[in-house]
Formats: C-alpha cells, structure tokens, sequence
RNA sequence: GCUCUCGUAGUUCAAUGGAUAGAACAAGACUCUUCUAAGGUCUUGAUGUAGGUUCGAUUCCUACCGAGGGCACCA
C-alpha cells in the first residue's frame, strides 16, 4: 500500500468513527508544493453535517488521526484543509526504486490482466494521410501506451478503407493520368486529378461512381488490379509514416472485409425488430435510447459505413474474444454517431455486459495563419505538417551533438508535432501553430528532449569523472524531488481519464523545476555532495525518458 | 428547427467543485572565461453576459450571446 493509499484509508477510517456512512475521502496533490504534497478538504465538506466549522473539524480529524508512518508534517490551512508532507525519507526510497526498475518507474498494475482492443489511424487508402488521421493516431497511440504502463494487454488495430468513393477516385485517375500505381507519388497525383473531376466535372462524376460499384462487385479484372496495387503502395507509404510516428499495429481490418460481414449481420437481426426497413433502406432506430436513426443498408441493399462499422466489430471479436474493453478513436465529427453504432453494437452482440465500448473523440487540427506550406498548393496534409518539421528541425540538428543528424532532426520533427498535439485535452480542436512549433522553444516537445538530452549529458560526464551516484537519505526533498515522484500518481489519473496531456503539461512542469534547478546549482562540483546530485539528475532523466516514452515521442541521449 | 462540443491574459494551452486562476509565446530588462543559452531570472496581462445551486463555481444547473460539429441511404 502506498502513502497515498494509507492516508486515504486513515481519513476515512476517522470519518467513519465520526459517524459518517461510507465517508468519501478526496486526497488530492497540492497545486502549490508550499502546501505539502497531499492535501484533502474533507473537513469543508462534512462541516455542515457535524455542524462545526471546518476548521475546528480539521482540528479535531487531525487530532484523531494521530501520525501516519511516512507523514512528516501534518498542517489545517486556510479555510480547513487538511495538508500534508510527506517524509523525505519515503522520497528517497520511492526514487530509488524508480532507478532499481527504470523501465518501471511511473508504471502500475491497475489494469493487470485487462485486455483492451483499441482503433485509431484508420486513413483513407489511395489518399495521402489527412491531418485528422494523424492526431488520430498520435493521440491513440500515447493512450496505447497508457494502458500498457498500467500493465494491459493492449491490442492496436488499423481499420483502412480499401474500398468506396476515394478508391474509386483514384482508379479513375491512374486510367486518366496512365500513372504507375506502383509509384506514391502517381497514386497521390491521381487521387488528386479524380477528386477534382468529380467536383467540377459531371460526366467524370458519373464515370467514378460506375467505378466504385464495380468494384464492389469485383467483377472488373483491370479496375480489380489498379485497386489491388493501389491499396499495396499505399499501405506501405502508410508504414513508413507510422514507423517514423513510433506506431506498430497489431491487425488490420479492411473495410472491404468488414462490409460483407456487417451487411449479414444487419439482414439477419431484422426479423428480431433490432434492424428495420425504413423507405426501402434498413435502419436502425436510435430514438429509443435518445438518439437518432441511422441508415445500415441503403435501399440498394449495400452496408453503409455504419453496416461495415458493425461488420468490424465482428471481425476485432473474432480476433480478440476475450476483450475487456474496445475503443475506436476518431474525430469529434463523429461523436453522435458513434453513439447509435454502440448502442448498435449493444443490441446486436450479446456477451457484451460488464465490458466497456468506447469511442474516444479528437479535436480537429487547424492552422493558426490562412497560409498553410503544403506542398502541392491545396489541401495540407500530415505528410505535408511531418515534412515542414522535418525541415526546420534539420537546421537545428545541424549545431548539435548527435552522431547521426538525420535521425535526430526526425526525433525533433516528430516531437514538436506530437506536442502540439498532446499538450490540450483530447476532445479540444488544436490550433497548430507553425511558427510556434518550428521556434523549438518554450513549451514544446524538443525542450522536453533538450532537457532529457541534457540529465544525459550530465550523466555521461559524471561517469568519466567517476562519481557514484546514491541519493543521501537523509537530506530535505527539494520541490524538484517532490514533482519528480509525483510522476506515478500523474500517470494513473492520465489512464483513467485517456488524457495524455496530463503527461505532457506535467513533464513541462518537471522540466522547467530541473531547468531552474540546474543553473542554480552546479552539480558536479567536486564535494560529496556530487552522488546525491547525480543521482537526482538521473531519476529525472528516467522520468523525463518514461513519459516521453507515454507520448510517444523519442528520446534522444544526445542533442 | 432539434442536438452535441467549446468560450480563460494580445496569442496558444492548463487548473480531478477548493487556498493567491498556472504556463508558454509575444513585449521589455538581465543572464554563457563555470556540467548543453533549444536554457535560466524579473516585469506587464485573463474566467463571454445574466441568474441559480453550494461553506466555496473557470468547473455543476438555466437562459442569452458567440464559435464549431452532428441530425437517413456519403465516408
């Protein structure tokens, strides 16, 4: 049991003795560290209930809740909170572990043999990445990595859609362009010249939606081939874009499987009054459970999206039956709707009790400047956002350290984007701004990387000079120490609430401490106090490394 | 029309119903003969409006104003 656990257990325990029934204890970190490390208001909100002031409430559960093993000072502030610091010597203990187990500093087993099943990325095949894909997938992947600090099994699932409209697009201009559908750059080239037709031209609109149903049907050997290839080039572009993003999916479902498979199921839970046929098309009506209809089968007969959504379902099912949980992160914009495919997906699959289906909405991403650098003049793509860091971070590499400048000027690139993305609540549109993410300053990934980059550097210089770091344990915790082991408690709430920027806001915090800290404080400076400063230095590099690590960001040693 | 998000310094973001609403950028002043100045120190500056609930509201409720999304055969 940990101090936070202990504390809460005693409060509660007093309350009970109080009189009060199944008392609830808010035991919370103190914004302000002048304030101890916990701090509860318990005694403001039972004051009315006792009919005391909360201060001489505070008083009185102080006094019987006597001294705690690992409490060094327990203080009533204000308007009766209850704050308390805990002993240093428990600092030390806890950030010794942390260097014992450094992959395991921060971690929990909250969610010890849970087995959650999540989506995100899911890009248009044929099409360049869109920028909501990729915040879909920066974002999915640090919430991935959340679980599985806490000790899930997590599985990563890529949903690309093989097959519609914007495939369609594209087989109608490789046979315009006569481009290589081999070749990324014909395949983007072509998606381009079929989705200008269809917008400005009707008889090439007519000619694509002609395409799209025979592919459909597949009956068409030529268009077959162009897609088949098409979709290959595709998918590999799209692995190199997820490698650089630190992304490794575990399955892909297509949407072309998933049609089929959502459309049989569809059909057969009519006869049980799940599915209805509405004006020819087959629907499901969500107005029972506050919510609105939607179409399943178009009146043609064929899945829709929420059909082959369903279809999908089935498919994750049969790879993962003993899931706890099933996630699909994607844009706000389709926040209702994912309303009705889960109650869908509730009324259609049974087994589903006591497990958690969730859908996890992203902002969408805008530029704060009308003027967007994308490289062919219209639409801004996330290659296009990934290749503009790329080349400012270049400039920077160039004056630094690393032994290999292409690899770093990548980290960095992948760093400020990802920031700019993690920094805000996750269901907040972001508003990218490029010169601010290009600057590399203030809060920004890079400064948490030049930060890492410099506990690294200190290190390394430390071991040439010989010194053994060990904490003393019998010094005070300064501030740094304190924000340094709060890691642990930042990381639980971050994967209960699937907000990674709580990781990232409290990495700046920890940053900017060692920073401040730093060109105060000479650390190698020849007395016995070195060790201990060493030691400091490194548990903060650790934890800087662990939660770059939970944004999905990289962690250069050298910048 | 119905419905879901969201309105916090000039700008971009924080604040699990709690203490003096935190940062960063921008502006200005300092700071590299000392472990990485992508750094550090200091100064200026904000809760859309009107009510309500509460010991206490940026947070919860209602109305209004403003921005964006969704609402049947697109994805």
């Amino acid at each position: 049991m940990n101090i936070r656990e202990q504390i809460t257990e005693k409060l509660a325990a007093v309350l009970a003795r109080l009189g009060v029934e199944s008392p609830k204890v808010s035991l919370d970190l103190t914004a302000d560290l002048s304030h101890g490390d916990y701090a509860t208001s318990v005694s403001l909100a039972y004051a009315k209930e006792f009919n005391m002031a909360p201060r001489a409430l505070a008083e009185k559960i102080v006094e019987m809740m006597g001294s705690i093993d690992g409490v060094s000072k327990i203080d009533i502030a204000g308007p009766g909170f209850i704050n308390l610091s805990v002993a240093p010597g428990l600092f030390w203990q806890s950030l010794e572990s942390g260097r014992t187990e450094p992959d395991m500093w921060g971690g929990n087993a909250s969610l010890k043999g849970t087995e959650i099943m999540l989506e995100y990325t899911s890009p248009n095949l044929f099409k360049p990445l869109h920028i909501g894909n990729l915040v879909g997938n920066v974002i999915g992947e640090s919430i991935s990595r959340l679980f599985e600090f806490s000790a899930a099994t997590v599985h990563r699932i890529n949903y690309p859609s093989d097959i519609g409209l914007t495939v369609a697009k594209g087989v109608w201009g490789l046979k315009k362009t006569g481009g290589d559908p081999d070749d990324i750059r014909a395949l983007g080239d072509a998606y381009r010249t079929g989705n200008d037709a269809y917008e400005n031209d009707p008889a090439a609109k007519e000619e694509i939606n002609a395409i799209n149903k025979k592919l459909y049907e597949g009956t068409d050997a030529e268009l077959n081939d162009l897609r088949e290839r098409g979709t290959r080039t595709s998918r590999a572009r799209l692995a190199e874009i997820c490698k650089t993003l630190g992304t490794s999916f575990d399955t892909e479902i297509f949407e072309s499987e998933a049609g089929p498979v959502g459309k049989e199921i569809v059909l057969s839970h009519v006869a049980d009054g799940i599915f209805e046929v509405s004006d020819g098309a087959t629907v499901f009506k969500g107005e029972s459970v506050g919510l609105h209809t939607r179409v399943f089968l178009n009146s043609a007969g064929l899945p829709t999206y929420e059909a082959k959504d369903i279809g999908n379902f089935e498919l994750k099912t049969r790879t993962y039956p003993n899931f706890d949980r099933s996630y699909v992160v994607t844009g706000v914009e389709q926040q209702e709707y994912f309303k009705v495919i889960i109650a869908a997906i509730r009324a259609v699959f049974s087994g589903l009790d006591g497990k958690v289906l969730g859908h996890i909405a992203t902002g969408f991403l805008t530029l704060t400047t009308g003027k967007m650098s994308s490289r062919k003049g219209n639409v801004l793509t996330g290659e296009d956002l990934l290749a503009d860091m790329r080349a400012a971070a270049e400039e920077r590499a160039a004056e630094s350290r690393a032994d290999n400048m292409d690899v770093l000027s990548e980290q960095i690139a992948v760093a400020a984007l990802k920031f700019q993305i993690l920094r805000g609540g996750a269901g907040k549109n972001i508003v990218f701004d490029r010169e601010r993410a290009l600057s590399f300053e203030g809060d920004s990934g890079p400064y948490l990387q030049y930060t890492h980059a410099r506990t690294c550097a200190i290190i390394e210089k430390a071991q040439v000079v010989g010194i053994v770091s060990k904490f003393d344990t019998t010094a005070t915790a300064s501030d740094l120490v304190r924000i340094t082991n709060r890691f642990a408690d930042i990381v639980v709430r971050a994967q209960e609430e699937l907000e990674p920027h709580l990781v990232a806001t409290y990495l700046i915090q920890l940053a900017a401490a060692f920073n401040s800290w730093y060109a105060q404080e000479q650390i190698l400076d020849g007395t016995e106090k070195a060790a201990h400063k060493v030691a400091i230095v490194d548990i903060v590099r650790q934890t800087l490394k662990n939660g770059l690590w939970l944004l999905g960001i990289p962690a250069p040693e050298k910048m």
